[in-house]
DNA sequence: TGCCTCGGACCTTCAATTCA
DNA sequence: GAATTGAAGGTCCGAGGCAG
């Protein structure tokens, strides 16, 4: 996240080379999809949101309430461009008519060039995984948009296959997310919509216990209530329980159950808050 | 060994610009 | 006014470092 206070530092970020567009790569790589605005908690620590509030990681860390949007910068007005490229006999930088190519989706479908051209928003939303509807009622919540404006945000079409046993991901379970919105593998999407929402309570990570199955009681109920250090604050930790005395759940970093040291310094940055980033 | 940090790749948004 | 461009501003992956 550029809220790196180095990594602002006056150095544009798109200094990269510009690979936008469907690189068409062998190996097609699905679009990273972000969410249109992190929490504070998940911004700071520059790991994974999703647009449920509390999110899904918040949720993991016991961190509901401090689960809140972070506040984005209203953009620049008044900026002067150059000119741009002419458009006939163009070469648009990114919707390369000249070179569309299909692009094939792991699995073999197939997205004519039309399509793909005319997508703008190239993957429709997809929810974060495994949140029950009846405690996340509000999910998805479709953004309050703009006067006129259709909200973008509910997929019309989703074409994973929801893996009702899919495998558990290769590592870690790409920790806090869904795969990272790569598909390392063509089974591996987990998508949550328009295939009908499966009785898949809970992302396997924060599974109250090793051995707790997805068919098992969603945890978040009991997150509801009181206990919210039960769940690890790193999903590979679920076997960590807590030893934080629930009495005093400051006496550790609120949503640390592990060790408090959390509240040290430095280590409270990305961990959990995110926070204090090193000086310099 | 596993968590934390953070550089930078990647994505989204939207004002500026161009075209019909 | 619609379409397009392209940069600002954002998310978050993943390598590497460090602490326990
Ligand atoms: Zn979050
Ligand atoms: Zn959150």
């Amino acid at each position: 996240m550029t809220v790196h206070p180095i990594t602002i530092s006056g150095v544009p970020m798109h200094m990269y080379p510009c690979s936008r567009g469907p690189t068409n790569t062998p190996t097609t790589r699905t679009k990273r999809r972000q969410v249109k605005n992190a929490c504070t908690n998940c911004q700071k620590a520059c790991k994974k949101c999703d647009d449920a509030r509390p999110c899904l990681r918040c949720v993991t860390y016991g961190l509901q309430d401090e689960c809140v949007d972070s506040q984005r910068k209203e953009r620049q007005k008044g900026i002067k461009r150059g000119p741009y490229k002419k458009r006939d006999g163009r070469q648009p930088a990114s919707g390369n008519t000249e070179h569309q190519l299909e692009v094939t989706i792991d699995g073999g479908m197939v997205i004519p060039p039309a399509v793909v051209a005319g997508v703008s928003q190239p993957m429709s939303y997809v929810g974060p995984v495994g949140y029950p509807p009846t405690v996340y009622g509000q999910y998805p919540v479709a953004p309050p948009g703009k006067p006129g404006e259709a909200p973008i945000y509910y997929p019309q079409i989703y074409f994973a296959p929801f893996p009702m046993h899919a495998p558990p991901p290769p590592h870690g379970i790409a920790q806090e997310a869904e795969g990272a919105g790569y598909a390392p593998h063509p089974t591996q999407y987990y998508s949550a919509f328009l295939a009908p929402y499966p009785a898949q309570p809970y992302p396997s990570y924060i599974m109250p216990h090793p051995q707790a199955r997805p068919e098992a009681p969603p945890p978040l109920q009991h997150a509801q209530h009181h206990v919210t250090h039960r769940y690890a604050p790193y999903p590979q930790m679920y076997a960590r329980h807590s030893a934080v005395p629930m009495g005093d759940p400051m006496g550790a970093h609120p949503m640390d159950g592990r060790r408090d040291p959390r509240a040290d310094y430095g280590r409270a940055g990305e961990g959990i808050l995110g926070g204090v980033p090193r000086s310099g």
